[in-house]
DNA sequence: AATGAATGAGTATTCATTCAT
DNA sequence: CATGAATGAATACTCATTCAT
């Protein structure tokens, strides 16, 4: 049961070609996952969409899951970019604005590579859900944790733990599998809009004013 | 990318003895996959371990799939249990009580047998994604709706099918998730709590009064 | 190497019930052989299609080979039915004749049930090459042997089991493989007639006069 | 009833050393057929006969057909060895020589290595029937054609499709069985003497002189 | 470093046959 | 006699990984 292999790149690229190298080799990985899936995704198969020998593939990545994780790294990445900044700007906000700006921050980085992100979030196995969901995991949390506390005023739930743990998955699931079910929603902004109204009050025991919604121009 | 092999029962058992082994090979097909994951879930291995030939396990289930699928539906029709009564019980309820009793009833299903749960829904692969969990949101989703439709005048959220769609995806994620990182939260019923008034206010656009809450006490 | 089970049904069928089974049984072998071919030849799939249990098949034959065997008698014995008559009729006719005749007949015999004649000598391996078409071929050559030699004086060939082997193996391929080449030839008659003149012609070292063709009709 | 599985190698070998394995896989695949027959022909057999892994046979043929297919491929071509050259000598040649000059090339083909020829057309299945011989058997059908129209005045056979189909048919059947059944006459010539003789006389309506016939002699 | 040939344990699945009921 | 549940050796094929060149 327990996992075999550690799992990270073997060396430092320190020349460009080996940069190079390991580079088109993530690609390949990516383009494979994402056009044929999880099933096809061998070494051998990457290495050979990569252009690059076998052999050279384990040159840079121990095993398969090595890989992986790289590939998987280098996409949380993508997500991550742009957070520090919206923390920062968010710094003084209001909580209502702060929960805004994550959600909204969440649907942007949901956009980024959507096929790939699905692909590894539901085919791939056990490694995905457990090393790489989780580290992702723990630092949103940290950071949500944090918010929270400089707020922890205005937030009506008894246990803040409890809360950040309820808003961090809401978010993140709600907004993830809206991109295959709700994509329409996602991108229309419908979707950012009840789920942050929806945070809101739950954290504040106050509801948020309706905003684009039909009811509320209606009024 | 579709998969080829439909996916159910090979043969009705006759007799009492097939039933048995039926049975036999559904049960250690659960206990390999709880205990050992799904790596070590080989048609081989779940034979041998429920001490019938691997022939015996193709009698009665034609491909890998099939044994997979059969634990699926057995799973699910145990988490299904309970929830006619309590849906017709809840028929005349104020919403806020429908969805406290929903997410109560949600809880316990996870406590059913949490392990097997688990697996079924991270490790398995696409068959279990797409055929298994689909189904069951499915069916999910349309009560939920029915319920939603009877209470319209109640909910604030301007689309009813976005209102289900977030509503079911929190509350499923979120209980689920709890049972391997929240399992204190989930059994104290302090998660069924908070969920439950994020879930109301989100829908009335009231907040519900904090229940048990230690903040609520003390005012 | 070497056959590890004799092939003989298993017991005489002394009651009528019996002699209906194993009928029941052959029959259902013959479907599956002209309809599925060779591959979905299974004896299960036989007992099933049957409609007998796996259990009644094997207490009248004691392995597929006797199944296959039992199978091949019949129709071989089916190709024989009505040889006697010919060979006595044809007793004091001239060679061409009895040449003749006996073409056609080995034409009729072929026109009997094709599909399963064809699955019989293409897809059935090894028992069939070996234990049913030499068994076959050993009567024909007797026959024709015994033919060959009351018209010893009119034959050229030095070599009269040469002889016999040459006409035999001729005759029988050449029309067996017409069955699914040159199914109008055997049906209108050119091929019979074409054999006859070759065989004829090579035995006795005379044209035979060309009977139907186009060409003698010219002249 | 149609096969799926194309059947060609799976890749060129680039490297010596992959020359050699392909080699020692093939020449392992015709020892155990020729020794063991096409029961005992299974891909991991192949493979520890040859002295390879079972992986290394699957990198050079993707599937077990694919191997049977180079094995006939480079036996066929063995067969045909020296044809071209047959046929333009005897390019003018009146036809009862060129009849002659066949017989006695097919002969020569069939004392090549008859064991394995043996089994690969009578043991094994569909595959070897269909695609091999087929193609085979055009190649050969189209030569004699054009030979048999370069000289139809001589020809007395109104249909010559006809012709040449029982002309092949009975040349290569005859010697084909020949080689187990009739290994001496092959040998020393009778064989080829008296089927050239069927041959020509049924082609030209005239018998051709017996030549070496004891009979012959005599008179 | 790079190559790619080689490895072989492991996987799902089939099917002739047995035997308890 | 009949049933059909049970057997398990055998098979084709995959793919992560190694290592000689």
């Amino acid at each position: 049961m327990a996992k075999k292999k550690p799992a990270s790149p073997r060396k430092m690229p320190e020349q460009d070609r080996s940069r190079a190298t390991v580079d088109v080799i993530v690609d390949a990985a990516a383009r494979i996952l994402v056009k044929d899936g999880y099933d096809a995704f061998t070494t051998n198969r990457v290495a050979e969409k990569a252009g690059v020998s076998i052999g050279s593939l384990y040159q840079y990545f121990p095993n398969k899951d090595a890989l992986l994780s790289e590939l998987m790294r280098r996409h949380t990445t993508d997500l991550e970019k742009g957070i520090e900044a919206m923390v920062a700007r968010a710094a003084d906000a209001p909580l209502a604005e702060v929960i805004r700006a994550a959600v909204e921050h969440n649907v942007q980085s949901h956009l980024i590579d959507p096929a790939l992100h699905r692909v590894l979030s539901e085919e791939v196995p056990r490694l995905g859900k457990l090393d790489w969901q989780a580290a992702f995991a723990e630092r949103m949390t940290h950071r949500v944790r944090a918010a929270f506390e400089a707020r922890r005023s205005e937030i009506v739930v008894p246990d803040l733990d409890l809360a950040v743990y309820i808003v961090t998955r809401t978010v993140e699931t709600v907004i993830h599998n809206a991109v295959t079910q709700r994509s329409h929603d996602l991108k229309s902004g419908a979707l950012a809009e009840e789920v942050t109204r929806m945070i809101v009050s739950f954290l504040t025991g106050k509801p948020l004013a309706a905003k684009r919604s039909v009811r509320a121009a209606a009024e």
